[in-house]
DNA sequence: CTTGTTTCCGAAAGCGCTTTCGCAATATTG
DNA sequence: CAATATTGCGAAAGCGCTTTCGGAAACAAG
């Protein structure tokens, strides 16, 4: 039952220490014959390497750090555990392990630099996954400047030399107002959110880039930005209502920003998606439940854990980053809180809007 | 800008490496003022003594695995994300790492224990913290056996001899009987589920004890058991409301659960909160913006990881497990889910029921 | 001033692996 | 069959720290 090292098992195969290191680790100067027989002793005397000797010798950590995302937000992150099981089922394949950090509580910015570079130096990992990265993120500049593999769940604005794995929310947020300009909507609202994390500078864009593409008229009234949560959206919404020329649909940036203005329409005495159509983002299952159920643009359930450790791992093994960039499309998912818009439009604004709009391609 | 290590630190104080090394150990064999300058220039230099060769030489893991909920649970673990960021800050103070780990998917049982065992065999930890046990959790039996610093999130029905953080939902499923039997209601259904897992014993048990307490009478009937999810909700409420003498109030183990009875109600054509009651479990966020907002018994807001992680610590410190062991108490949120009973009751059942309920306590 | 005691630090031996190097024993060649 | 090339393994030096041990210098006691 005493732990078995290298060392016992050496001299339970009578060989030296060194001999069966190589043989275990697939050095072709042992004869295969041996290396045959080491590995079977190995595996019946259970001998597992201690890792952290290993890793002192190596010089490599095979372990893989795991940023969680600080703040406040965190509590609106039900993805960590889908994420932290598919990156452990990335590394598990490799027998490397997980590391969680997070830079202290309540400062931000600086900090989380100053966290990962101590992270780096410290030579505990040999490599990092980043989430929910800022516009301009200075971590992942100060990786990319460093050298060290890394990669980012999402992307910042400029996505060019490193890896990372984004959805196309701008792409999303596009679809989704063609979508409702198509019910008839004319005055589309944004609830948005401080564009320091690129996503919501991706989703506001999408939604101007749809605004434009539809031939509607860009009024900065009908965007409002509060905290990416319930309250947020929901103090939001209640504002860009209460204008004397309101929206009759409102993007959301996120579902829980979504499910705050269901219940500030509500608050209101209107009806969510039949006097006022609201759309959110995510996919979230609480969706289902809401009242009416949310209609949402749903990410894709593709396992983005894994494919991050995935590639991750690539890089490691010196792939060149840049080649890791993976994008992919989310869907509309139309459930009840989206319909046709009510009654004539009573804007003239909106009516010439509606007028130049039969130009649309 | 090169990694300055203990070799750099010591020429430059122009000591030993050894007398360095103990200096900032606080060895009481070094001259306080040497002990200090040495600290100093520590400071200035920014030295960090490298944790893998420091961990070997020591055979301090100075790490904390979390063991991940495995199977398909873990999606409706919104909790994760907090009682990582806790248990991180509890290790932060200390600067010790916090691994997550995880049993291969699919398998569950012996493959939990066997990644258990490995990984304290491993060395790369000094303490664990389980989440969910089971009734009879055989990775709390092995590691109460092991003698290796442990901690659980929940406790297991023998909650003896080992550390752990628990909410008393016994209690407070007792509680929730109270306040039906309170609001007149005599047939009180239970959504249960597997009972593998303790905490749904305990509620189911807490449900049962406040029948009796209110000398309700105990039908097997009353009880359906179904996945902990919004769909498995849904079909175990559907299901006893089928019922001829069906019940007028449901107790749910979790809020998710909660949240699929509201939309089994619904639609029955009913109304949940006036035509059937339904009491969840958590305090869940969104209970709020359910239709109607969910009653729900809400869990302490208190920062369970922290302790968790504290806990751990004082235990890896040498102190004695059992020493530590805290309950907490759920608090009985009232939204709009529960309400009196409906009409008079119909059940001859019942009536008897309600008769004998007269000489409560 | 000698003989103990402390005080403070250096020397050295690991921790459990990996990896380079060198050398004997084979195998290959002319 | 000598000379050279190859194969397969052992010896030894780390990786960057910690920790035990011993001893010189400074102090206290007689």
């Amino acid at each position: 039952m005493t732990r078995v090292g290298l060392k016992q098992l050496a001299q339970h195969v009578g060989l030296t220490e060194s001999t069966v290191s190589r043989a275990l680790n697939g050095y072709d100067d042992i004869a295969p014959a041996t290396r045959e027989h080491v590995r079977i002793a190995a595996n019946t005397l259970g001998y597992r390497p201690n890792p952290t000797a290993r890793r002192l010798a190596t010089g490599r950590a095979e372990t893989v750090a795991y940023m969680m995302p600080s703040g406040q937000s965190a509590l609106s992150t039900p993805f960590v555990p889908m994420l932290l099981q598919g990156l452990g089922d990335a590394l598990s394949v490799r027998r490397w392990d997980l590391l969680v950090v997070q830079s202290p509580v309540g400062v931000e910015g600086e900090a989380e630099l100053d966290t990962l570079r101590k992270l780096i130096a410290s030579g505990r990992v040999s490599g990092v996954v980043l989430s929910r990265p800022l516009q301009d993120d200075a971590r992942i500049e100060f990786l990319k400047a460093s050298g060290f593999p890394f990669i980012v769940h999402g992307r910042a604005r400029d996505a060019a030399g490193y890896a990372w794995f984004d959805i196309d929310s701008r792409a999303a947020f596009r679809q989704a107002v063609d979508h409702l300009a198509g019910l008839g909507h004319r005055r589309i609202g944004m609830v948005s959110a401080s564009t320091d994390l690129n996503f919501v500078q991706e989703r506001l864009d999408g939604y101007l880039d749809g605004l434009t593409r539809n031939h509607l008229a860009i009024d900065s009234a009908l965007t409002a930005f509060a905290d990416l949560s319930d309250a947020g959206g929901r103090t939001a919404a209640a504002q860009l209502l209460a204008q004397p020329d309101p929206p009759t649909a409102l993007l959301c940036t996120t579902d829980l920003q979504a499910i705050g203005a269901l219940a500030a329409i509500r608050a209101l005495g209107m009806r969510p998606g039949e006097d006022v159509s609201v759309i959110g983002y995510d996919g979230f299952w609480m969706g289902q439940h809401t009242d009416p159920p949310l209609t949402t643009l749903a990410q894709p359930q593709t396992d983005s854990g894994l494919k991050l450790g995935e590639m991750l791992l690539a890089i490691i093994d010196g792939g060149e980053p840049a080649d890791f960039q993976i994008l992919r499309q989310a869907e509309l998912v139309r459930r009840s809180s989206d319909g046709p818009v009510k009654g004539p439009t009573k804007s003239s604004n909106a009516q010439l809007t509606e007028e130049t709009s039969c130009t649309a391609s």
